[in-house]
Formats: structure tokens, C-alpha cells, sequence
RNA sequence: GGGGUUGUAGCGCAACUGGUUAGAGCACCACACUGUCACUGUGGAGGUCGCGGGUUCGAAUCCCGUCAACCCCGCCA
């Protein structure tokens, strides 16, 4: 028996055929005599009944049946009387009655009951094939696909190239730690897995292909979080001939199309754009969600020669005083509270946290304000636009290191507080980020995107006297506070790169073993290019509101990068250690 | 590498201050039931209290170690 419809498919005007389904036993209700059974597919649920007076043969058959049991069945449509419709199903004005019934096969009883939400995420895992039955998860993964040949369709209309490039690649230094494979032919040599395409797509470009795209698969061994998974994937672009600019109007028609196709929603365009430096002085974050204000304020110039030695010395020191105001939260700062935020603010380095509160009647009420003149509470109240009921908390310390734990907290207060609105799709670009940032670790300098990154044309000879303050021609594209991608405009002249890995303080021995194919290439002829890449399970779980990419990936690691369904990693034999010349440590 | 949360029946949970035979629900098994739709009712079975050690007359409960899942810091060009 081939079936005829879907379980979704049967309505009142299909009363009287004989149809043939398949599926899987959704629940099933042995009234003694009547017996009903839900049969679900992918598209839905259909109510088949067996009558024993009219068919005892297939009730006996359907007497042992439990759920998940996978049927295929054949019988006739009815109409429900009027008071048995069911509204909460598409199929619920009809139901089939059973004539004959295939039992294809039996399934023992569910692990976990997937109707509640509840159950624990190692057994989501151990049976993702359950999971993905009967959960959200089935119509993620439905969803995902929307997106990535909607995604095709929209490089191919503009003239990009999908190309695959290798897994087995080439081990480069910097970056995160690679994946390794070893060789069998070459003993004691490895491939490593792509962190990205990068050289790749860059020697594409080298290659005359100007327009280049790919569903990439990219392998990090770093730790994971609840947006981070050990091998993920990537919308990866690279383009000949183009400017910053250009890679903004891609981007931002893409994110527009995806969002009317898939949302029904309108994206305005062009996105906001922030410099590095806006972003970490108004959000403490170079991805902030702005979604909601509670922008940071910089208090320094008004406390610069205070009374509170705390203030006073982290400016002398170079550093900043930072206050955010958590507008009408007073009521609920009890001690408690601000010392959860007082920990979230050490958290991220920062050595303390102070605050003032304005109280309903308008009185000041802070631990520092004995140090404060009348003057710089009344500067501090206008400046963070303070009023009753609000309280504004003061970080004093190195500036970056005061303004994220202000952007943390200010991330986290609007969360716990309901500060964020819903079905809001905040886009930005973040932009003019530093080419390089020193290590203190090993006092040279590492560049903050990648080593292929072009400076700001204008600030080139700074490379010499300040590499630091060289502003690179890259861009993050951020979306409600989660970075979804990056890139930028690529050096393509050999002595420029060239140049750039000395300036990182790679051995000339090293540049010709790891990168000289690159350099190579950028001598033959490499036409100006650029391009970014956008992390396309984040965007997925950003368009089904999942609150993490395992969510929206069929088959996702743990949190220490093991697969509880095959169970991977796991050892391997002798033999094949011996084929690829490894032994094994024991440590 | 570090901090935190969690771990009791197949599942989600309870078990007071360390004290009798570790409980009820769902699922499972059996029986009954002709209009159910998370069917209902009656009965039954089901436990290495994550694992190992310690304290104690006595440990699910206290202590030490360890494993696993999740969240965060570091890390993630």
C-alpha cells in the first residue's frame, strides 16, 4: 500500500473516498469497543476509528498497538458529528475509518515523554531522532533549509559562484586551535580541519572568479557556549573589485529578503552604522543590542578632581569613571541586588561598582556621597539624565575594562527586567575596529580580525611608527546583540601582506611554510577584494527565537564537544593507529 | 584552566533537623469500557538515591574525591 495523502491533507471534501495513509502513532484510545487512533506525519495528525462491528479483523490487529508504532492504513472518510470536531487539528472536522491496517513496525516504549518540555537535554540528545519526530526541532530543521536555498537563490540572482572548498586543509597559525587529521601517506604529517575558508576564498578571488559563495562548514576546537558548537556553519562571501560599501548593500539585501520571505517582517535599510570606538563608549560591547538605550555615560570630566579617591585615581591613572542609569529601578535595588550587579561587574575584571540613588522625593541617597561636592552629584544626575526612581551605576577603572562590565550589566538588567522588547530585529554594522591589539603575554602585536585584513588606506605608514593605532577596513554585521558576522576588505599586494606578518613577528621561515601559496598568489595578478562571512546557525536560532544553536542543529555537540548519539569521540584500534604511525599518551 | 547550577523509578519531581519498608503523578503491564481526542476506571510491576570513599549506632540527606549535562569567565584570527 503506497498512501494516497498526507496526514494534513483530508478535509470534509474528501468525505466518502477511500484514502491510504502512513505514519507514526501519535496516541492511541481503546474505548473497549471503539478504538481511535492519532496517526501523525511530518504534515500533521489524522483520527483513524476502528468500529469491531464493522471490521473485527483490524481491531484485534490495532488492539496491541502503542505509540510511535508506524502504520499504514487504509479506510474510508467520514465526517465527525458536529460535536465531536476536534478544532485543535487542521483534519478535526473528519476522521478515517479503518478498513485494513499494515503494522510496518513496532517501537518500544519513548525514553522520555516529548510533550514536556522539561526533559533533560542529555536524553534530547542520546535520542535526537525523537527529538526531531515529534518537537520543535523537526520544524527547525524544515525552517533551516527555507533559509539556506532561499539563501542559494539569492547569491545565484546576483551572480555569485558557490564553490566547495576542502576539509582537509592546512594548519595556519593564529586563530583558534585546529581540528587535526593525520595523514596515512606522509607519517607524522596532519591536515587540519577549516577554521573558515579564508585562503581559499581569497585565491578564488586571485582566480578570476569575483563573485564567490558557499554553505561552509568551519571547525574550531575552542571551547563551546550556548551560541558555539565545535563545527557550525557559515554563510562565507567573497567579492573582486568592490569597497566596504558594497559588502553593506549585499549583506543588507540579503538580511532583508530573508526576513520578509521567512518573517513577513520589514528590515529598514540601510542598517545603523557604529565605529568600534561608538560602541564600546555608548554600549560597552562592540555587539550591543540596541534594542533598548540605557546607553553608557562618561562621567569622567566632572569628577576628575573629586574628593572620592576611588574616581580620582582611576583617572590619574589614564582610566575612565563610566555610570549607566537603570531608569526606575530604584524600588527594586535592595542590597541583593546590587550585589549580584556589584558580581557581574567583577565578573568582567572590573574592581567594584558604586551607585546613586535618586529617591521618590528626590534626595540622593549613595555610598559615596560624602566624597561628592553638590556640583558633581548634580553633574553626574545630568549627564545620566537621572531622575526618581532611578539608579545610576558608577564603574571606575581602565576604560575598556569599565565599559564592558557596564555593557554586561546593562545587557543583564534589561533581560532580568523585561527591558527588551519582543519581535524587535535591532541590525547593525560595527565598523573602523583596530588592526591590531598587543598581546601583553608575548609583547607583539596580533591582529584583532585576521592577518589578511587591510588597513585603513591612509593610516599604511602609521604600520611603521604606530601599529596600534591603525584603524582596519573591517565590519561586523550584529543583529539584537549577538555578533552575526564579520569580514573585510583583504590585503591583495604581496609586499603589504608581506610586510604585515613581519609586523606580527612571524619568522620569515614560518611565512614561507604557512603562507608563501598565499603570497605566491597575491603576486600573480590578485585583484582588489573582500567580503565577510555570517554565522548561519546564529541566524537561525535568531529567526525561531531558539535560545541556543543546538536547537536548530539536527545533530549538536555538548558543551565538552561529544556527540551523546554515536557517542563520539571514541578509541580507535591498533591497527588504525599504526596505519597513521600515532601512539597514544596516556596521561 | 577557573566559577556556578543540576544529578532520587523509563520521564519530570517529593522525601522536614541524619532515624521505620525512599513516595505520588506520567509512561509500562493486566483487566474493564462504543464517541474518545493527553480517554477514563481498577489492580500490578518497577530503585546501584550519578559513581567511589569517609564520618556516624544509623547517610538520598553531612564531608572528601570523581563523572556527566547545562550556564558563565578565560579561549573562540
Amino acid at each position: 500500500m503506497n498512501r494516497t495523502h498526507t496526514c494534513n491533507a483530508l478535509t470534509s471534501e474528501n468525505i466518502g473516498e477511500r484514502v491510504i495513509l502512513s505514519g507514526w502513532v501519535n496516541s492511541r484510545r481503546d474505548l473497549g469497543g471503539l478504538i481511535f487512533i492519532d496517526l501523525r506525519d511530518r504534515e500533521g495528525i489524522t483520527q483513524l476509528v476502528i468500529n469491531p462491528e464493522n471490521a473485527s479483523d483490524v481491531a484485534d490487529i490495532c488492539r496491541p498497538i502503542r505509540e510511535e508504532w508506524v502504520l499504514t492504513v487504509c479506510g474510508i472518510v467520514g465526517a465527525r458529528p458536529d460535536d465531536m470536531v476536534n478544532k485543535k487539528i487542521g483534519t478535526g472536522k473528519i476522521e478515517v475509518n479503518l478498513e485494513k491496517i499494515a503494522i510496518e513496525n513496532k517501537s518500544q516504549p519513548m525514553p522520555y515523554h516529548f510533550n514536556d518540555a522539561q526533559a533533560s537535554e542529555d536524553l534530547r540528545l542520546k535520542y535526537r531522532y525523537i527529538e526531531m519526530r515529534k518537537t520543535k526541532l523537526g520544524s527547525y530543521l524544515r525552517l533551516r533549509h527555507d533559509i539556506t536555498k532561499h539563501i542559494r537563490d539569492y547569491f545565484d540572482e546576483n551572480g555569485f559562484i558557490e564553490v566547495e572548498t576542502p576539509i582537509l586543509s592546512k594548519s595556519t597559525p593564529e586563530g583558534a586551535r585546529d581540528y587535526l587529521v593525520p595523514s596515512r601517506v606522509f607519517p607524522g604529517q596532519f591536515f587540519a580541519l577549516p577554521q573558515a575558508p579564508q585562503q581559499y576564498k581569497q585565491i578564488l578571488m586571485v582566480g578570476g572568479l569575483e563573485r564567490y559563495f558557499q554553505m561552509a562548514h568551519c571547525f574550531r576546537d575552542e571551547d563551546l557556549r550556548a551560541d558555539r558548537q565545535p563545527e557550525f556553519t557559515q554563510i562565507d562571501v567573497e567579492m573582486s573589485f568592490i569597497t566596504e560599501e558594497d559588502i553593506y548593500e549585499l549583506v543588507e539585501g540579503l538580511m532583508t529578503s530573508i526576513f520578509r520571505e521567512i518573517k513577513q517582517i520589514d528590515i529598514d535599510t540601510p542598517f545603523p552604522r557604529l565605529s568600534y570606538e561608538e560602541a564600546m563608549f555608548q554600549y560597552g560591547s562592540d555587539k550591543p543590542d540596541t534594542r533598548f538605550k540605557m546607553r553608557l555615560v562618561d562621567l569622567s570630566s566632572v569628577v576628575t578632581h573629586s574628593g572620592f579617591q576611588v574616581f580620582k585615581n582611576a583617572i590619574g591613572d589614564g582610566g575612565k569613571v563610566m555610570a549607566i542609569n537603570a531608569k526606575g529601578l530604584n524600588s527594586i535595588a535592595s542590597r541583593k541586588t546590587i550585589d549580584e550587579w556589584n558580581d557581574i561587574a567583577k565578573l568582567m575584571k572590573a574592581k567594584g561598582l558604586t551607585y546613586l540613588k535618586i529617591e521618590d522625593d528626590g534626595t540622593i541617597k549613595s555610598p559615596i556621597a560624602k566624597f561628592l561636592t553638590e556640583e558633581e552629584i548634580n553633574d553626574i544626575t545630568n549627564l545620566t539624565d537621572a531622575t526618581s526612581g532611578d539608579i545610576v551605576l558608577i564603574v571606575a577603572d581602565a576604560f575598556l575594562t569599565a565599559a564592558q562590565a557596564l555593557g554586561r550589566l546593562r545587557t543583564e538588567i534589561a533581560e532580568a527586567h523585561g527591558m527588551i522588547p519582543d519581535n524587535t530585529y535591532n541590525f547593525l554594522w560595527v565598523n573602523k575596529f583596530p588592526l591590531l591589539e598587543l598581546d601583553e603575554e608575548a609583547a607583539s602585536f596580533i591582529p584583532i580580525h585576521h592577518p589578511f585584513t587591510s588597513p585603513v588606506k591612509a593610516d599604511i605608514p602609521l604600520l611603521e611608527t604606530n601599529p596600534g593605532g591603525v584603524k582596519a577596513q573591517a565590519y561586523d554585521v550584529v543583529l539584537n546583540g549577538v555578533e552575526l558576522g564579520g569580514g573585510s576588505i583583504r590585503i591583495h599586494d604581496a609586499e603589504l601582506q608581506q610586510r604585515m606578518f613581519e609586523i606580527l613577528n612571524i619568522s620569515d621561515t614560518e611565512i614561507n611554510s604557512k603562507f608563501g601559496h598565499l603570497l605566491d598568489a597575491l603576486g600573480f595578478g590578485a585583484p582588489p577584494h573582500g567580503g565577510l562571512a555570517i554565522g548561519f546557525d546564529r541566524l537561525v536560532m535568531l529567526l525561531t527565537g531558539a535560545p541556543s544553536i543546538r536547537d536548530v542543529i539536527a545533530f549538536p555537540k555538548t558543551t565538552k564537544s561529544s556527540c551523546l548519539l554515536m557517542d563520539s569521540p571514541s578509541q580507535v584500534d591498533g591497527q588504525q593507529l599504526n596505519e597513521l604511525a600515532l601512539t597514544i599518551q596516556q596521561k
